[in-house]
DNA sequence: TACTTATTGAAATAAACTTGCAATTAAGTG
DNA sequence: CACTTAATTGCAAGTTTATTTCAATAAGTA
């Protein structure tokens, strides 16, 4: 639904800061799934976990997606193949396999996104309050902020969640 | 069910920082459901909407509470007063007003928290991703990052959504 | 007080997600 | 390869969260 060319115009502007990482970035994608079925296997392997079709369709369908997808949109895309209990289950698990990362873009909706390789998972998304274009984010602040915040109130392991909202250039029109 | 004294516990650590302020966010918040019920009855007059007692037991109740609440939360604290239905209704015309904000802290659930006149409902959260305890962060990233964003990529009135995540003191020793 | 209409409550509906259980199937073993 | 075991799936039913419909109620106004 959500059209492709909105990832590659973002890609595109990157380039004009980070033109070989960029460039690293597409192809990196564009193989990504290959390496993130290598990856299941392995992570399944020797754990009372088993190797599925589902969950295979579901990290390669992934591979191909530029932005978080709903368990919903996963399942019409994959018609017929599983029931869409599966697809939740499966999400859980690959999430619990640090594969997928669960997003919420404040629309009472879980949206999935591959952990890819290239940026181990941490980037942001701009959304559009008015038609929910996404586009990725790749700047982030100074990740001392987080230690510091850490440290002041005595917590571990501390992660960030950041989504910018906004209305994009052709909503602006209306 | 969230002990208040997180809440206070935090307020004191910002101390070292910036004293004044603090005393005075804290005078603020507790006088605070005061002067949002002015705006409640300024903001309702003459637009075809009516200050009713859901309406200002809802903004008065999230006035004594220190951070997002659930609509069931709210209702249970009303017990009897009105439906969750209305509770619903009443915090998406609150909202609609800028009285009172959305979060989403990934569980699910939606929290609604007051805007309050000092920050301008501009603040952040840490979550324990254990015991879901809530700490108020005051601290923002600079914000020319947001116009920067904005810009690149032809957005206008970007705002943002960063909440923190991690394991609070008393949980790590689980 | 009476009138107008925004608002509420109650029930029904919708959407997202989970659970229980029988049937299926992946993966190890002889 | 057939056999066994238990993880996984599909289906139905159940939860939870949030919304809609509509008659009854109550806020603001003349």
């Amino acid at each position: 639904m959500i059209p492709k060319k909105t990832f590659h115009a973002v890609r595109l502007k990157n380039v004009q800061h980070i033109n070989n990482q960029t460039i690293f970035a597409k192809v990196a994608h564009s193989h990504s799934h290959e390496h993130d079925l290598i990856d299941l296997r392995a992570k399944l392997r020797g754990k009372d976990r088993r190797i599925t079709k589902p969950r295979e369709e579901i990290l390669e369908l992934l591979g191909k997606e530029d932005h978080p997808v709903t368990a919903k949109f996963i399942h019409e895309k994959l018609s017929g193949t599983c029931d869409l209990v599966t697809v939740y289950r499966s999400l859980k698990l690959l999430e619990s396999m640090s594969l997928v990362k669960r997003f919420n873009f404040g629309d009472n909706t879980t949206r999935f996104e591959l952990i890819s390789s290239t940026d181990h998972g941490h980037h942001h998304h701009l959304i559009c309050k008015a038609c929910r274009t996404v586009v990725e984010i790749d700047e982030c602040f100074d990740p001392s902020m987080e230690s510091k915040i850490a440290k002041k109130h005595g917590f571990h392991n501390v992660t960030h969640e950041l989504e910018f909202f906004g209305i994009c250039s052709s909503c602006q029109a209306t």
